[in-house]
DNA sequence: TTCCCGAAATGAGACGTCTCATTCAGAGAG
DNA sequence: CTCTCTGAATGAGACGTCTCATTTCGGGAA
C-alpha cells in the first residue's frame, strides 16, 4: 500500500492540510513545516496519488487520442504534433489505438470519457457507421475534435486537410504531363475524406475537358488482397488500360503498388503513379513515389488547439463549431514519369500547394 | 456536472447501493429494481466515474507504455502486440511518447505511476543516464518491464532480442558471400543493444579468423548528419575501404543508406548492406534491404505478459526477474549482393534464425 | 501586563464510488 | 396469526486528496 499524506503529517508531526499544501505548493507554509514534509516525503518515498486528487478537484489535465492504426506511419506524426501542442499547454496526451474497429473505438471512448479526460481528439474507424445517432451517446456534451476522417453529416469540430482540392493538383499534374486515361483507386468509400479525393479527381478531368470514365474509378480498400485484385484487373486487361494512376491514400497505394510489380509492371515505366499520404523514406528509395503530403504534425498541432479551445468555453456556445482545413502539398519524384527527366539528380522536389483556409462556421 | 449514482439512485427511488449494485453487476438485484435503474441511467445519460471508482477499489486495470520515438515504425509494432496481449486479459493500455528525453521520460512515469496504472513497459530513452539510484527512485516496488533497450547494471524484468547473436548471423552472412572488409555502423552506444550488437560483429570476424579493425567501427547516432559524416568519411576515403557495411539498427541504417547515396554511392554494387531492423516497405522498394528482422509483435504480447506475471505475485518475491530473450531473423534481400543474383525474382526471403531462448535468471 | 493582528496551522467535510453489516419484506411453516 | 428464513434493499463509512472556516501562536503596541 502505498504512504498517503496522513501518514506524511504524521511522521512530519504536522496536519493533513499543511502537508496538502506543500504538496499542491498553493498557501504559503513555514520553512520549517516544509522542510518537516518533504524529508518525510523523502523517507517514505511518497507519491502522489492523481486519481484522489482528481476525484477532488475534477480536473485531470489530460487529453486523449484514438485512432485507428498505429502501424500506419501517418498517425504517429500526427500524434507527434498533437503530443507537442499539449505538453506546451500542460496537457498529457493518452494514446489509443482502436485498430480499426467501431466497436473498440465505442469502448475506448468509453473508457477515456469515464476516466474524466478533458477531451479527445478521433480519427473515426467508423465511417459512415457513425451515425449522429450513435454520436450523440457517445460524445453528448464532452469536447471532441476530429481528425483527417471526418463523420458524415455530423456538425463537430474538426481539423483536416482541403482533400479535394489536393486530389485535384494531382490529377491536373498528371493531366499536365500529358495523361488522359486516368485511373483512380481508392480505399473505403464510407470514408468522407476518400470521397472528397474521388470528387477532386472527377472535378479535375471536368475542367480539362476529360471526360470521367466510370470503369477507370476502382472501388478498392486497405486490404492488400482486394486492391490487388481489383488493381490487376483493370491494369491488365486488354483494351481501355489507363497510362496513369492515383490513390487516394497510402495504404491502399502502396498495396496497389506491389500487386503491380508482382505481375512485371512498374511506375513510371508502364505506368505514371501519384498516391495520396506519404511512404516512409521514399525520397530514398527507387522509385521516388510522387506524393500528396499532408501536413500531419501542424494536423495534429491544430487539433489539440481546437480542442483546448472548446474546453475553455465550455458548453457555453456550443453550437459554433470550428472546421479547420489545411493545405497539402505536391512532392514530385521519379513515379510520376516524364517531367522528372529534366530535373536535376538530386531531390527534386516541385512543390505545390493547395489553398489552405481555416474557416469557421455556425 | 456529470450525473452521480446518488442522482440515479433518486431517480429511480432505490438506494445508492442497489444502484451501485446494478452497475458493477456484483450482487442480485430484482428485476423490478434492475430496469428502474437502466432507466435513470439511459435519461440521465449516466457515465460512470472510473477515477472514484478506482480510488474505492485501489484497481485501474490499465498498463502503461513509454518509448522513446512514436515515429520509429518500429514501436508502433511493438505497442500493437502489448497492446493485444493486454486486451485479451482484460487491460487497457496507454502509450506516451518520451520523445527521446531522459527528463520527459521520468515525468511520465511519475505521471503513470501517480495515476495508479499497475504497471509499465518502458523502452527507455536514457541509455546509461539510467543509473541505479535514479531508477529506484522512479520505479520502487513498481512493475516495470524493459523492452529491447535495457538499461545496463539494472536487475529487471525485460524482453529483448538476442542481440549479439543476430548481429554475428548478419555478420557471418556477409563473410559468406566472401567479404572481408566490413565495416559497423552504430548508433549511440550508451545502449545496451548497440553495445551486443557491436560485439556480435566483432565475435563473428573473430570465429571467421578476422581481424577486428578499429578503423571499421563507425561511432555513429540517430543523427542524419552526424550519420553522414561518418559514412562519408569512412566509404569515401582513398584507402581501407570496406566492402561491406552493418548498420545496428534501422534509424541510422536509412541514414547511412541516404547519405551513401547522396554521394553516388549505391548498393548492392558498390557495397553490401545489412541493417539491423526493417524499413518500411522494403520488400517492396528497390533495392531491397537486407535486414535483421525482429519479432516486434511478439515482444510487446510477451513483455505483457512477463508485466502481468510480475502483477499478479505482487511483490511476494521481489527478487526473481523474468529475462526474456527472443530470436531475430535475417531476411536477405537484394542489397546484400551476390548470392541474391541466383535467387528467383518475386521475394526472395532467405531466412535463418538465432537459436531464441526466454531465460529465467535470479 | 494585556490586547490585537496577521500569519501559519488545523481538521472536518466533500468529491463519487464500492462495501458490508444491518434492516426489511414476503413467503412458507407451524 | 405468528414465527422463521431468505433474498433483496439500505445507507453509513472509507478510499486519498483538497478546501476553507476556524483556531493557534507569537510578537508588537498600548
Amino acid at each position: 500500500m502505498p504512504p498517503t499524506q496522513k501518514e506524511l503529517a504524521k511522521l512530519a508531526g504536522v496536519s493533513s492540510g499543511t502537508v496538502s499544501n506543500v504538496i499542491s505548493g498553493s498557501t504559503k507554509v513555514s520553512e520549517r513545516s516544509r522542510q518537516k514534509v518533504l524529508e518525510a516525503i523523502r523517507v517514505l518515498n511518497y507519491h502522489p496519488n492523481l486519481i484522489a486528487r482528481s476525484l477532488k478537484t475534477n480536473r485531470t489535465r489530460t487529453l486523449g487520442i484514438v485512432i485507428p492504426d498505429i502501424t500506419i506511419p501517418f498517425f504517429p506524426k500526427i500524434i507527434r504534433g498533437a503530443e507537442c501542442a499539449a505538453r506546451e499547454r500542460g496537457y498529457f496526451l493518452i494514446v489509443l489505438d482502436s485498430e480499426g474497429s467501431p466497436e473498440r473505438e465505442s469502448e475506448m471512448f468509453a473508457l477515456l470519457r469515464a476516466q474524466r479526460i478533458e477531451g479527445m481528439l478521433l480519427v473515426t474507424a467508423s465511417g459512415e457507421e457513425l451515425t449522429p445517432e450513435k454520436w450523440d451517446a457517445l460524445s453528448s456534451s464532452f469536447p471532441v475534435v476530429c481528425l483527417d476522417r471526418l463523420p458524415v453529416n455530423l456538425d463537430i469540430d474538426s481539423v483536416c486537410v482541403d482533400d479535394c482540392g489536393a486530389a485535384e493538383m494531382a490529377i491536373s499534374y498528371l493531366m499536365g504531363c500529358g495523361h488522359k486515361e486516368i485511373a483512380v483507386i481508392t480505399g473505403p468509400l464510407s470514408l468522407r475524406n476518400e470521397q472528397e479525393r474521388v470528387r477532386g479527381y472527377r472535378q479535375a478531368l471536368q475542367k480539362g475537358g476529360i471526360a470521367v470514365q466510370r470503369s477507370l474509378i476502382w472501388n478498392g480498400s486497405f486490404e492488400q488482397d482486394e486492391v490487388a485484385r481489383v488493381c490487376q484487373n483493370g491494369m491488365l486487361r486488354p483494351t481501355g488500360r489507363p497510362t496513369a494512376l492515383f490513390a487516394t491514400n497510402g495504404v491502399t497505394g502502396l498495396a496497389a503498388l506491389r500487386s503491380l510489380y508482382s505481375v512485371g509492371l512498374s511506375t513510371p515505366k508502364d505506368f505514371a503513379f501519384i498516391t495520396f499520404d506519404e511512404i516512409t523514406a521514399e525520397d530514398f528509395f527507387r522509385p521516388g513515389i510522387t506524393s500528396v503530403v499532408q501536413p500531419t504534425f501542424d494536423m495534429g498541432y491544430r487539433a489539440v488547439e481546437v480542442l483546448l479551445e472548446r474546453i475553455e468555453k465550455g458548453k457555453e456556445d456550443g453550437s459554433r463549431r470550428t472546421r479547420v482545413r489545411l493545405p497539402a502539398t505536391l512532392t514530385v519524384r521519379e513515379s510520376s514519369g516524364a517531367p522528372l527527366a529534366l530535373a536535376a539528380s538530386k531531390e527534386s522536389t516541385a512543390r505545390r500547394q493547395t489553398r489552405g483556409r481555416a474557416v469557421r462556421t455556425r
